[in-house]
DNA sequence: GCCAACGTTGGC
DNA sequence: GCCAACGTTGGC
């Protein structure tokens, strides 16, 4: 499966997951619910991931990524000095999920929101019906027109 | 900085 | 369980 995962750059962009160790970084401190769901019930390893960067300009898709762990308890939420911390979860029944994922490839040219908004095909992404979810599904029909879309993008990059 | 959309909290 | 108030996300 497909899935879209939304990252501030200046906290941690797709350049920080590229200098990562083993270019792999944990997925953690998600807290909202509808985010989680899909973490702990649908996110699978070797799903891929496309990482969008919010918050900035131009916001868009800036690579992939791919999933390289089962789901399992974000750690932050036990931890009582970590600005994540929940004292309502328990490691009987931890309330949220992370999955570490791996950086596939960082796009040759970044892909702006604005182009995505552009394509007839991709109305009905989850990314421009709903804001404020960090952690969505992607379609395989809009994954492969988002791929396609990449590589225009880059060539007519290259071209000019 | 503004503001729309949405989630969460808390009084009742 | 309802819903108003408030907080957060996130594009612009």
């Amino acid at each position: 499966m497909y899935w879209l995962f939304k990252s501030e750059p200046a906290e941690f962009g797709i350049e920080d997951l590229a200098a990562a160790d083993r270019q792999t970084t944990r997925w953690d401190q998600i807290r909202n619910y509808q985010a989680r769901n899909f973490i702990r019930d649908s996110i699978a390893l070797g799903d891929q991931v496309f990482f969008y960067h919010s918050q900035c300009r131009p916001t868009g898709i800036a690579g992939l990524a791919q999933v390289v762990s089962a789901p399992y308890p974000d750690p932050t939420q036990f931890d009582p000095h970590h600005d994540y911390f929940d004292p309502k979860s328990t490691t009987n029944s931890p309330r949220w999920y992370s999955v570490d994922i791996q950086l596939v490839r960082v796009f040759n040219t970044f892909l702006p929101l604005s182009v995505i908004r552009q394509q007839p095909e991709l109305q009905q992404m989850c990314l421009l019906r709903q804001g404020r979810l960090s952690v969505q599904p992607v379609t395989h029909a809009e994954a492969e027109h988002l791929l396609n879309l990449a590589r225009e993008v880059a060539e007519s990059d290259r071209r000019s």
